[in-house]
RNA sequence: GACCCCAUCGUCUAGUGGCCUAGGACAUCGGCCUUUCACGCCGACAACACGGGUUCGACUCCCGUUGGGGUCGCCA
Protein backbone atom coordinates (compact mmCIF):
# COMPACT_ATOMS: atom_id res chain seq x y z
CA UNK A 1 0.00 0.00 0.00
CA UNK A 2 1.79 3.38 -1.04
CA UNK A 3 0.63 7.06 0.04
CA UNK A 4 -0.03 8.46 -3.16
CA UNK A 5 -2.90 10.48 -3.47
CA UNK A 6 -5.22 9.22 -6.22
CA UNK A 7 -8.64 10.95 -6.37
CA UNK A 8 -11.50 10.86 -9.02
CA UNK A 9 -14.69 13.05 -10.39
CA UNK A 10 -17.16 10.76 -11.39
CA UNK A 11 -20.24 12.36 -12.91
CA UNK A 12 -23.13 10.85 -14.82
CA UNK A 13 -23.52 11.97 -17.77
CA UNK A 14 -26.97 12.64 -17.67
CA UNK A 15 -26.91 16.57 -18.36
CA UNK A 16 -24.81 19.37 -18.16
CA UNK A 17 -22.22 20.01 -15.56
CA UNK A 18 -23.87 21.75 -12.72
CA UNK A 19 -22.35 24.47 -10.86
CA UNK A 20 -21.95 21.91 -7.29
CA UNK A 21 -20.81 19.06 -9.45
CA UNK A 22 -18.00 21.51 -11.09
CA UNK A 23 -17.21 22.56 -7.73
CA UNK A 24 -16.70 19.19 -6.63
CA UNK A 25 -14.36 18.21 -9.84
CA UNK A 26 -12.35 21.62 -8.32
CA UNK A 27 -12.02 20.61 -5.14
CA UNK A 28 -11.07 17.07 -6.43
CA UNK A 29 -8.10 18.65 -8.76
CA UNK A 30 -6.53 21.01 -6.32
CA UNK A 31 -6.39 17.82 -3.67
CA UNK A 32 -4.57 15.83 -5.91
CA UNK A 33 -2.72 18.65 -7.48
CA UNK A 34 -1.66 19.95 -4.13
CA UNK A 35 -0.38 16.88 -3.33
CA UNK A 36 1.38 15.78 -6.12
CA UNK A 37 -0.79 13.20 -6.61
CA UNK A 38 -3.62 11.52 -9.60
CA UNK A 39 -7.00 13.32 -10.81
CA UNK A 40 -9.09 10.41 -12.24
CA UNK A 41 -11.99 11.38 -14.11
CA UNK A 42 -14.47 8.61 -14.07
CA UNK A 43 -18.02 8.66 -16.11
CA UNK A 44 -20.71 6.54 -13.95
CA UNK A 45 -23.07 5.44 -17.34
CA UNK A 46 -24.53 2.57 -15.84
CA UNK A 47 -27.89 3.86 -15.98
CA UNK A 48 -28.23 3.52 -20.03
CA UNK A 49 -31.74 5.34 -19.82
CA UNK A 50 -30.16 8.20 -18.64
CA UNK A 51 -27.18 8.79 -20.17
CA UNK A 52 -26.04 10.53 -23.45
CA UNK A 53 -22.69 11.10 -25.48
CA UNK A 54 -23.78 14.93 -25.23
CA UNK A 55 -23.43 14.84 -21.71
CA UNK A 56 -20.35 13.19 -21.49
CA UNK A 57 -18.67 15.52 -24.32
CA UNK A 58 -20.57 18.82 -22.43
CA UNK A 59 -18.68 17.49 -19.29
CA UNK A 60 -15.82 16.87 -20.96
CA UNK A 61 -16.00 20.83 -22.51
CA UNK A 62 -16.90 22.06 -19.25
CA UNK A 63 -13.71 20.91 -17.12
CA UNK A 64 -11.76 22.09 -20.26
CA UNK A 65 -13.02 25.39 -19.82
CA UNK A 66 -12.18 25.62 -16.38
CA UNK A 67 -8.57 23.94 -16.82
CA UNK A 68 -9.18 21.10 -14.53
CA UNK A 69 -7.32 18.14 -16.48
CA UNK A 70 -7.07 14.89 -15.95
CA UNK A 71 -4.65 12.16 -15.25
CA UNK A 72 -6.01 9.55 -15.68
CA UNK A 73 -9.23 8.61 -17.71
CA UNK A 74 -11.48 9.33 -18.90
CA UNK A 75 -12.89 5.60 -17.86
CA UNK A 76 -16.62 4.16 -18.52
CA UNK A 77 -18.19 2.32 -16.15
CA UNK A 78 -20.25 0.73 -19.29
CA UNK A 79 -16.83 -0.62 -20.58
CA UNK A 80 -16.26 -2.16 -17.44
CA UNK A 81 -18.98 -4.52 -16.98
CA UNK A 82 -17.30 -7.78 -16.41
CA UNK A 83 -15.83 -6.25 -13.00
CA UNK A 84 -19.21 -5.96 -11.35
CA UNK A 85 -20.54 -8.73 -12.26
CA UNK A 86 -17.45 -10.68 -10.74
CA UNK A 87 -17.71 -8.38 -7.67
CA UNK A 88 -21.33 -9.28 -7.25
CA UNK A 89 -20.40 -13.50 -8.13
CA UNK A 90 -18.42 -13.61 -5.22
CA UNK A 91 -21.03 -11.19 -2.40
CA UNK A 92 -23.75 -13.96 -3.49
CA UNK A 93 -21.28 -16.75 -2.84
CA UNK A 94 -20.07 -15.44 0.52
CA UNK A 95 -23.28 -14.66 1.53
CA UNK A 96 -23.04 -10.49 1.46
CA UNK A 97 -25.83 -10.67 -1.11
CA UNK A 98 -29.00 -12.04 -2.14
CA UNK A 99 -31.77 -12.44 -4.80
CA UNK A 100 -34.81 -10.60 -4.20
CA UNK A 101 -37.32 -11.61 -6.04
CA UNK A 102 -40.02 -8.75 -4.84
CA UNK A 103 -42.00 -6.79 -7.43
CA UNK A 104 -42.02 -2.98 -7.20
CA UNK A 105 -45.57 -3.18 -6.12
CA UNK A 106 -44.41 -4.78 -3.18
CA UNK A 107 -41.72 -3.13 -2.89
CA UNK A 108 -43.88 0.29 -2.96
CA UNK A 109 -46.38 -1.59 -0.38
CA UNK A 110 -43.59 -1.87 2.42
CA UNK A 111 -42.06 1.33 2.02
CA UNK A 112 -45.95 2.46 2.30
CA UNK A 113 -46.49 0.24 5.10
CA UNK A 114 -43.28 1.36 6.92
CA UNK A 115 -43.68 4.99 6.39
CA UNK A 116 -46.91 4.60 7.88
CA UNK A 117 -46.16 2.82 11.05
CA UNK A 118 -43.25 5.53 11.51
CA UNK A 119 -40.38 2.31 10.77
CA UNK A 120 -37.10 3.40 10.15
CA UNK A 121 -36.86 0.50 7.60
CA UNK A 122 -39.25 -1.12 5.34
CA UNK A 123 -37.81 -4.02 3.87
CA UNK A 124 -38.20 -7.14 5.08
CA UNK A 125 -39.22 -10.22 2.76
CA UNK A 126 -38.53 -13.77 3.01
CA UNK A 127 -36.08 -13.75 0.77
CA UNK A 128 -33.32 -12.57 2.67
CA UNK A 129 -33.25 -16.02 4.34
CA UNK A 130 -34.05 -18.27 1.36
CA UNK A 131 -31.95 -20.78 0.98
CA UNK A 132 -29.26 -20.91 -2.23
CA UNK A 133 -30.73 -23.52 -3.34
CA UNK A 134 -34.19 -22.32 -3.42
CA UNK A 135 -32.87 -19.26 -4.51
CA UNK A 136 -31.42 -20.82 -7.49
CA UNK A 137 -35.02 -22.79 -8.61
CA UNK A 138 -36.77 -19.42 -8.70
CA UNK A 139 -34.09 -18.09 -10.84
CA UNK A 140 -33.77 -20.41 -12.74
CA UNK A 141 -38.10 -20.48 -13.25
CA UNK A 142 -36.79 -17.37 -14.92
CA UNK A 143 -38.53 -15.47 -11.46
CA UNK A 144 -37.17 -11.39 -11.91
CA UNK A 145 -34.73 -10.26 -9.52
CA UNK A 146 -32.21 -7.67 -7.97
CA UNK A 147 -28.96 -8.96 -6.05
CA UNK A 148 -29.67 -7.04 -2.50
CA UNK A 149 -26.80 -6.59 -0.26
CA UNK A 150 -27.79 -8.18 3.14
CA UNK A 151 -26.58 -5.19 6.29
CA UNK A 152 -25.48 -6.80 8.86
CA UNK A 153 -28.10 -7.33 12.13
CA UNK A 154 -26.87 -4.76 15.07
CA UNK A 155 -24.07 -3.19 15.16
CA UNK A 156 -22.95 0.32 13.05
CA UNK A 157 -20.97 1.09 10.21
CA UNK A 158 -18.77 4.54 11.12
CA UNK A 159 -16.04 6.54 9.65
CA UNK A 160 -13.86 9.52 9.81
CA UNK A 161 -14.79 11.89 7.70
CA UNK A 162 -12.62 14.60 6.64
CA UNK A 163 -14.75 17.46 6.80
CA UNK A 164 -17.46 16.41 8.84
CA UNK A 165 -15.71 14.13 11.46
CA UNK A 166 -16.91 11.29 12.85
CA UNK A 167 -20.03 9.53 11.35
CA UNK A 168 -21.94 6.93 12.59
CA UNK A 169 -24.81 4.59 11.33
CA UNK A 170 -26.46 1.94 13.06
CA UNK A 171 -26.99 -0.77 10.79
CA UNK A 172 -30.84 -1.02 11.96
CA UNK A 173 -31.87 1.92 10.35
CA UNK A 174 -30.36 0.62 7.07
CA UNK A 175 -32.23 -1.58 4.22
CA UNK A 176 -30.87 -4.40 2.40
CA UNK A 177 -29.93 -1.80 -0.95
CA UNK A 178 -30.43 -3.53 -4.22
CA UNK A 179 -26.43 -3.78 -6.13
CA UNK A 180 -27.69 -4.94 -9.18
CA UNK A 181 -31.11 -4.71 -11.66
CA UNK A 182 -33.62 -7.58 -13.17
CA UNK A 183 -31.22 -7.09 -16.19
CA UNK A 184 -28.23 -7.98 -13.86
CA UNK A 185 -26.58 -4.41 -14.62
CA UNK A 186 -24.71 -2.94 -11.99
CA UNK A 187 -26.37 0.01 -9.71
CA UNK A 188 -24.35 2.97 -8.48
CA UNK A 189 -23.58 1.93 -5.07
CA UNK A 190 -22.12 -1.18 -6.92
CA UNK A 191 -20.06 -0.05 -9.66
CA UNK A 192 -18.96 3.37 -7.68
CA UNK A 193 -17.36 1.41 -4.76
CA UNK A 194 -15.37 -1.64 -7.17
CA UNK A 195 -14.51 1.08 -9.08
CA UNK A 196 -12.84 3.45 -6.31
CA UNK A 197 -11.34 0.43 -4.98
CA UNK A 198 -10.07 -1.03 -8.75
CA UNK A 199 -8.48 2.48 -9.38
CA UNK A 200 -6.79 2.73 -5.79
CA UNK A 201 -8.35 5.86 -4.98
CA UNK A 202 -7.58 7.36 -1.91
CA UNK A 203 -9.86 10.13 -1.47
CA UNK A 204 -13.37 10.06 -1.96
CA UNK A 205 -14.54 13.53 -1.88
CA UNK A 206 -17.69 14.78 -2.99
CA UNK A 207 -21.25 16.46 -1.91
CA UNK A 208 -22.71 16.06 1.40
CA UNK A 209 -25.86 14.37 -0.49
CA UNK A 210 -23.75 10.90 -0.65
CA UNK A 211 -23.23 10.92 3.09
CA UNK A 212 -25.92 7.98 3.61
CA UNK A 213 -24.64 6.21 0.63
CA UNK A 214 -21.30 6.18 2.37
CA UNK A 215 -21.94 3.40 4.97
CA UNK A 216 -23.01 1.34 2.47
CA UNK A 217 -21.21 1.63 -0.03
CA UNK A 218 -17.82 0.98 3.32
CA UNK A 219 -19.99 -2.21 4.19
CA UNK A 220 -19.56 -2.99 0.06
CA UNK A 221 -15.91 -2.06 0.15
CA UNK A 222 -15.59 -4.60 3.71
CA UNK A 223 -17.82 -7.24 2.34
CA UNK A 224 -15.02 -7.16 -0.48
CA UNK A 225 -12.26 -7.20 1.21
CA UNK A 226 -11.27 -3.92 0.40
CA UNK A 227 -9.36 -1.04 1.84
CA UNK A 228 -11.98 1.90 2.54
CA UNK A 229 -10.83 5.26 1.51
CA UNK A 230 -11.01 8.37 3.17
CA UNK A 231 -14.05 10.38 2.67
CA UNK A 232 -14.55 13.53 2.50
CA UNK A 233 -18.14 14.93 2.08
CA UNK A 234 -18.24 19.04 0.62
CA UNK A 235 -21.41 21.13 2.01
CA UNK A 236 -23.91 21.93 -0.80
CA UNK A 237 -24.51 24.84 -2.57
CA UNK A 238 -27.39 27.07 -2.63
CA UNK A 239 -29.29 29.71 -4.38
CA UNK A 240 -29.77 32.96 -2.60
CA UNK A 241 -33.23 32.31 -1.23
CA UNK A 242 -31.81 28.82 0.35
CA UNK A 243 -33.37 26.76 -2.35
CA UNK A 244 -31.50 24.27 -4.24
CA UNK A 245 -29.46 26.23 -6.99
CA UNK A 246 -31.86 25.93 -10.10
CA UNK A 247 -32.60 28.09 -13.57
CA UNK A 248 -34.50 30.84 -10.97
CA UNK A 249 -31.57 32.03 -9.84
CA UNK A 250 -29.77 32.55 -12.89
CA UNK A 251 -27.04 30.18 -14.61
CA UNK A 252 -26.52 26.92 -13.14
CA UNK A 253 -24.71 24.99 -15.52
CA UNK A 254 -20.69 25.84 -15.76
CA UNK A 255 -20.87 26.25 -19.46
CA UNK A 256 -23.71 29.20 -19.18
CA UNK A 257 -21.61 31.41 -18.05
CA UNK A 258 -18.50 30.94 -20.14
CA UNK A 259 -21.47 31.88 -23.05
CA UNK A 260 -22.41 34.87 -20.79
CA UNK A 261 -18.68 36.26 -21.03
CA UNK A 262 -17.57 34.67 -17.50
CA UNK A 263 -13.57 33.97 -17.62
CA UNK A 264 -12.44 31.05 -16.42
CA UNK A 265 -10.38 32.82 -13.99
CA UNK A 266 -13.15 34.19 -12.11
CA UNK A 267 -14.88 31.08 -12.22
CA UNK A 268 -12.46 29.02 -10.12
CA UNK A 269 -12.08 31.79 -7.82
CA UNK A 270 -15.49 31.84 -7.18
CA UNK A 271 -16.37 27.95 -6.88
CA UNK A 272 -12.80 27.70 -4.66
CA UNK A 273 -14.64 30.59 -2.15
CA UNK A 274 -18.14 28.11 -1.85
CA UNK A 275 -16.67 26.06 1.17
CA UNK A 276 -12.96 26.65 1.64
CA UNK A 277 -10.95 29.69 1.96
CA UNK A 278 -7.11 30.16 3.28
CA UNK A 279 -7.53 33.19 5.50
CA UNK A 280 -9.39 36.01 7.00
CA UNK A 281 -8.48 38.24 4.19
CA UNK A 282 -7.38 36.72 1.24
CA UNK A 283 -10.22 36.35 -1.82
CA UNK A 284 -8.23 36.97 -4.86
CA UNK A 285 -6.71 33.72 -6.05
CA UNK A 286 -4.74 32.61 -9.42
CA UNK A 287 -4.93 29.08 -10.39
CA UNK A 288 -1.41 28.61 -8.83
CA UNK A 289 -2.39 30.05 -5.78
CA UNK A 290 -5.18 27.73 -5.41
CA UNK A 291 -3.34 24.32 -5.84
CA UNK A 292 -0.65 25.64 -3.50
CA UNK A 293 -2.97 26.78 -0.65
CA UNK A 294 -5.76 24.08 -0.90
CA UNK A 295 -6.68 21.89 1.91
CA UNK A 296 -9.47 20.15 2.97
CA UNK A 297 -8.85 20.85 6.39
CA UNK A 298 -10.15 24.13 5.55
CA UNK A 299 -13.21 23.68 3.86
CA UNK A 300 -16.16 24.34 5.39
CA UNK A 301 -19.09 22.11 7.08
CA UNK A 302 -21.92 24.87 6.46
CA UNK A 303 -23.85 25.14 3.16
CA UNK A 304 -23.07 27.59 0.62
CA UNK A 305 -24.42 29.57 -1.29
CA UNK A 306 -23.59 30.81 -5.07
CA UNK A 307 -23.30 34.82 -4.89
CA UNK A 308 -23.39 35.91 -8.37
CA UNK A 309 -22.73 39.31 -7.39
CA UNK A 310 -19.34 38.71 -6.36
CA UNK A 311 -18.67 36.39 -9.09
CA UNK A 312 -19.70 39.44 -11.41
CA UNK A 313 -17.05 41.53 -9.44
CA UNK A 314 -14.39 38.56 -9.83
CA UNK A 315 -15.20 38.89 -13.37
CA UNK A 316 -14.84 42.46 -13.55
CA UNK A 317 -11.51 42.15 -11.55
CA UNK A 318 -9.95 39.68 -14.14
CA UNK A 319 -10.88 41.69 -17.33
CA UNK A 320 -8.94 44.53 -16.08
CA UNK A 321 -6.16 42.08 -15.50
CA UNK A 322 -5.92 40.86 -18.76
CA UNK A 323 -3.57 41.88 -21.47
CA UNK A 324 -5.24 43.82 -24.43
CA UNK A 325 -4.44 40.92 -27.27
CA UNK A 326 -5.98 38.52 -24.63
CA UNK A 327 -8.57 40.21 -23.99
CA UNK A 328 -9.18 40.60 -28.05
CA UNK A 329 -8.80 37.39 -28.51
CA UNK A 330 -11.28 35.85 -25.74
CA UNK A 331 -14.11 38.41 -26.68
CA UNK A 332 -13.78 37.60 -30.10
CA UNK A 333 -16.83 35.02 -30.05
CA UNK A 334 -18.98 37.65 -28.76
CA UNK A 335 -18.39 40.33 -31.30
CA UNK A 336 -18.77 37.60 -33.80
CA UNK A 337 -22.45 36.59 -32.07
CA UNK A 338 -22.88 40.70 -32.52
CA UNK A 339 -22.42 40.84 -36.00
CA UNK A 340 -19.14 42.74 -35.55
CA UNK A 341 -15.79 41.64 -37.32
CA UNK A 342 -12.34 41.91 -35.31
CA UNK A 343 -10.28 40.75 -38.03
CA UNK A 344 -9.04 43.13 -40.48
CA UNK A 345 -8.86 45.77 -38.04
CA UNK A 346 -5.62 47.84 -37.48
CA UNK A 347 -4.40 45.93 -34.15
CA UNK A 348 -3.17 49.55 -32.35
CA UNK A 349 -6.28 51.07 -32.80
CA UNK A 350 -8.21 48.22 -31.63
CA UNK A 351 -6.02 47.85 -28.52
CA UNK A 352 -6.19 51.52 -28.20
CA UNK A 353 -10.31 50.96 -28.37
CA UNK A 354 -10.29 47.60 -25.75
CA UNK A 355 -8.08 49.82 -23.16
CA UNK A 356 -10.55 52.80 -22.92
CA UNK A 357 -13.32 50.14 -22.06
CA UNK A 358 -11.60 47.72 -20.04
CA UNK A 359 -12.39 48.96 -16.92
CA UNK A 360 -15.95 49.85 -17.85
CA UNK A 361 -17.38 45.77 -18.02
CA UNK A 362 -17.74 42.83 -16.08
CA UNK A 363 -18.07 40.56 -18.52
CA UNK A 364 -16.70 39.96 -21.98
CA UNK A 365 -20.70 39.90 -23.32
CA UNK A 366 -20.93 43.79 -22.42
CA UNK A 367 -17.54 44.66 -24.89
CA UNK A 368 -19.77 44.38 -28.59
CA UNK A 369 -22.24 46.84 -26.65
CA UNK A 370 -19.66 49.41 -25.25
CA UNK A 371 -17.41 49.32 -28.28
CA UNK A 372 -20.05 49.17 -31.23
CA UNK A 373 -19.67 52.81 -32.32
CA UNK A 374 -16.38 52.88 -33.01
CA UNK A 375 -16.84 49.82 -34.96
CA UNK A 376 -19.94 50.29 -36.78
CA UNK A 377 -21.39 53.50 -38.20
CA UNK A 378 -25.18 52.87 -37.48
CA UNK A 379 -25.44 54.89 -34.38
CA UNK A 380 -27.87 53.62 -31.78
CA UNK A 381 -29.44 57.00 -29.58
CA UNK A 382 -30.53 56.39 -26.19
CA UNK A 383 -33.72 58.19 -26.63
CA UNK A 384 -33.39 59.22 -22.29
CA UNK A 385 -30.13 60.86 -23.42
CA UNK A 386 -31.18 62.05 -26.51
CA UNK A 387 -34.12 63.97 -24.72
CA UNK A 388 -31.80 65.50 -21.25
CA UNK A 389 -29.03 66.47 -24.01
CA UNK A 390 -30.07 67.06 -27.53
CA UNK A 391 -33.47 68.35 -27.70
CA UNK A 392 -32.53 71.54 -25.69
CA UNK A 393 -32.39 74.96 -26.23
CA UNK A 394 -29.47 76.44 -27.48
CA UNK A 395 -27.52 72.76 -28.05
CA UNK A 396 -27.66 73.03 -31.60
CA UNK A 397 -25.58 76.42 -31.38
CA UNK A 398 -23.17 74.88 -28.93
CA UNK A 399 -22.79 71.96 -30.74
CA UNK A 400 -22.40 72.96 -34.24
CA UNK A 401 -19.42 75.85 -32.23
CA UNK A 402 -17.62 72.02 -31.00
CA UNK A 403 -17.43 71.24 -34.79
CA UNK A 404 -15.61 74.36 -35.47
CA UNK A 405 -13.67 74.26 -32.84
CA UNK A 406 -12.46 70.10 -33.41
CA UNK A 407 -12.37 70.89 -37.10
CA UNK A 408 -9.91 73.50 -36.46
CA UNK A 409 -7.82 71.67 -34.50
CA UNK A 410 -4.84 70.69 -36.01
CA UNK A 411 -3.42 67.76 -33.96
CA UNK A 412 -6.07 65.44 -33.36
CA UNK A 413 -4.74 64.26 -30.38
CA UNK A 414 -6.24 64.09 -26.45
CA UNK A 415 -3.69 67.14 -25.88
CA UNK A 416 -4.48 68.94 -28.65
CA UNK A 417 -8.18 68.26 -28.21
CA UNK A 418 -7.80 69.69 -24.47
CA UNK A 419 -5.95 72.54 -25.26
CA UNK A 420 -8.21 73.67 -27.71
CA UNK A 421 -11.45 73.25 -25.87
CA UNK A 422 -10.02 74.56 -23.04
CA UNK A 423 -9.06 77.88 -24.78
CA UNK A 424 -12.45 77.98 -26.23
CA UNK A 425 -14.09 77.23 -22.23
CA UNK A 426 -11.89 79.82 -20.83
CA UNK A 427 -13.13 82.64 -23.54
CA UNK A 428 -16.61 82.06 -23.32
CA UNK A 429 -16.48 81.47 -19.93
CA UNK A 430 -18.81 78.50 -19.78
CA UNK A 431 -18.52 74.96 -17.88
CA UNK A 432 -16.81 72.42 -19.87
CA UNK A 433 -19.51 69.93 -18.42
CA UNK A 434 -22.32 72.29 -20.71
CA UNK A 435 -20.29 71.03 -23.83
CA UNK A 436 -18.90 67.55 -22.85
CA UNK A 437 -22.44 66.09 -22.27
CA UNK A 438 -24.38 67.06 -25.72
CA UNK A 439 -21.14 66.09 -27.54
CA UNK A 440 -21.18 62.60 -26.11
CA UNK A 441 -24.35 61.86 -26.81
CA UNK A 442 -23.92 62.87 -30.38
CA UNK A 443 -20.46 61.04 -30.95
CA UNK A 444 -21.69 57.44 -28.80
CA UNK A 445 -25.45 57.51 -28.69
CA UNK A 446 -25.43 57.75 -25.25
CA UNK A 447 -24.44 59.93 -21.99
CA UNK A 448 -21.79 57.46 -20.27
CA UNK A 449 -18.50 56.51 -22.50
CA UNK A 450 -14.98 56.64 -21.67
CA UNK A 451 -13.00 60.06 -21.87
CA UNK A 452 -14.86 62.62 -24.53
CA UNK A 453 -11.25 63.16 -25.98
CA UNK A 454 -10.52 59.46 -26.01
CA UNK A 455 -13.29 58.66 -27.87
CA UNK A 456 -12.98 61.73 -30.45
CA UNK A 457 -9.67 60.39 -31.03
CA UNK A 458 -10.47 56.66 -31.60
CA UNK A 459 -13.62 57.69 -33.95
CA UNK A 460 -11.19 60.38 -35.92
CA UNK A 461 -11.66 63.82 -36.88
CA UNK A 462 -14.36 62.88 -39.83
CA UNK A 463 -16.65 60.88 -38.04
CA UNK A 464 -17.02 63.50 -35.09
CA UNK A 465 -17.97 66.20 -37.57
CA UNK A 466 -19.74 64.12 -39.28
CA UNK A 467 -21.79 62.65 -36.46
CA UNK A 468 -21.78 66.15 -34.91
CA UNK A 469 -24.00 67.63 -38.16
CA UNK A 470 -26.19 64.67 -38.43
CA UNK A 471 -27.08 65.15 -34.32
CA UNK A 472 -27.98 68.47 -34.98
CA UNK A 473 -30.01 67.51 -37.85
CA UNK A 474 -31.74 65.12 -36.45
CA UNK A 475 -32.48 65.80 -32.96
CA UNK A 476 -31.59 69.45 -32.30
CA UNK A 477 -34.42 72.34 -32.00
CA UNK A 478 -33.86 74.88 -34.46
C1' G B 1 -42.16 10.03 9.22
C1' A B 2 -37.09 7.59 10.14
C1' C B 3 -31.98 8.41 9.80
C1' C B 4 -27.84 11.71 8.89
C1' C B 5 -25.63 16.62 8.36
C1' C B 6 -25.47 21.85 9.33
C1' A B 7 -26.17 26.86 12.09
C1' U B 8 -21.11 34.12 12.72
C1' C B 9 -23.19 40.59 9.01
C1' G B 10 -28.23 40.27 3.16
C1' U B 11 -24.09 36.85 0.81
C1' C B 12 -19.04 34.24 0.97
C1' U B 13 -16.27 33.77 5.20
C1' A B 14 -12.07 34.57 9.57
C1' G B 15 -12.40 32.93 14.42
C1' U B 16 -10.34 26.24 17.30
C1' G B 17 -11.66 29.30 25.69
C1' G B 18 -9.17 35.09 27.15
C1' C B 19 -5.78 38.55 21.20
C1' C B 20 -13.36 39.83 19.77
C1' U B 21 -16.00 46.69 22.09
C1' A B 22 -16.14 39.68 16.44
C1' G B 23 -11.77 40.72 11.25
C1' G B 24 -11.92 40.66 5.62
C1' A B 25 -14.55 40.58 0.83
C1' C B 26 -19.17 41.19 -2.28
C1' A B 27 -23.67 43.89 -2.12
C1' U B 28 -25.95 48.45 -0.07
C1' C B 29 -25.46 53.66 1.52
C1' G B 30 -22.41 58.18 2.00
C1' G B 31 -17.93 60.97 0.43
C1' C B 32 -13.46 61.91 -2.58
C1' C B 33 -11.56 61.79 -7.67
C1' U B 34 -14.05 63.63 -12.28
C1' U B 35 -16.37 66.10 -18.71
C1' U B 36 -20.37 61.36 -18.13
C1' C B 37 -19.91 56.14 -16.87
C1' A B 38 -16.64 53.08 -14.74
C1' C B 39 -12.01 52.20 -12.07
C1' G B 40 -9.60 53.69 -7.67
C1' C B 41 -9.53 55.65 -2.67
C1' C B 42 -11.95 56.86 2.15
C1' G B 43 -16.03 56.03 5.41
C1' A B 44 -20.82 54.00 7.21
C1' C B 45 -24.46 50.26 7.97
C1' A B 46 -24.55 45.21 9.30
C1' A B 47 -23.83 38.91 12.45
C1' C B 48 -22.17 35.00 16.85
C1' A B 49 -30.50 31.28 16.02
C1' C B 50 -32.48 30.32 21.17
C1' G B 51 -32.16 28.05 26.15
C1' G B 52 -29.45 25.50 29.63
C1' G B 53 -24.87 23.86 31.44
C1' U B 54 -18.98 23.36 31.91
C1' U B 55 -15.40 27.27 33.22
C1' C B 56 -12.41 32.53 36.76
C1' G B 57 -13.84 33.42 31.48
C1' A B 58 -17.47 31.31 26.05
C1' C B 59 -18.57 32.78 19.01
C1' U B 60 -15.41 28.96 20.41
C1' C B 61 -16.66 22.74 24.69
C1' C B 62 -21.37 19.64 26.22
C1' C B 63 -26.82 18.98 26.20
C1' G B 64 -31.52 20.43 24.51
C1' U B 65 -34.84 23.47 21.42
C1' U B 66 -35.76 25.82 16.96
C1' G B 67 -34.59 26.41 12.01
C1' G B 68 -32.44 24.77 7.36
C1' G B 69 -30.68 20.81 4.31
C1' G B 70 -29.73 15.79 2.65
C1' U B 71 -31.05 10.55 2.19
C1' C B 72 -34.67 6.85 2.41
C1' G B 73 -35.12 3.92 -6.12
C1' C B 74 -34.12 -2.21 -10.07
C1' C B 75 -31.08 7.16 -10.36
C1' A B 76 -26.31 8.80 -9.59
Amino acid sequence: MCDEVRVRFAPSPTGDLHLGNARTALFNYLFARHHGGKFILRIEDTDTERSTDEATQGILDALGWLGLEWDEGPFFQSERGDLYRTAIERLHNEGHVYRCFCSPEELEQMRNAAREAKQATYYQSEYQELPRDKSDALAEEGRKFVYRFRVPKGGATEWDDAIRGKVVFQHDTLDDFALARSDGSPIFLLSNAVDDADMRVSHVIRGEDHLTNTAKQIMILRALGHPVPQFAHLPMIFGMDNKKLSKRHGATFTLQFRDDGYLAEAMLNQLALVGWSLDDKTVLFSHEELTQHFSLERVNKAKGIFDYERLLWLNGHYIRELPLEELIRRSEPFFQFAGIELAGRDPEWLRGLFGLVQERVRTLKELPEKLSYFLTDALEYEEKSVNKFLKKEGVAALLRKTGEVAGAVEAFTIEGLEEAFRQWVEAEAIKFGQIAQPLRVALTGSDASPGIFEVMVYLGKERCLRRIDAAIERFCLV
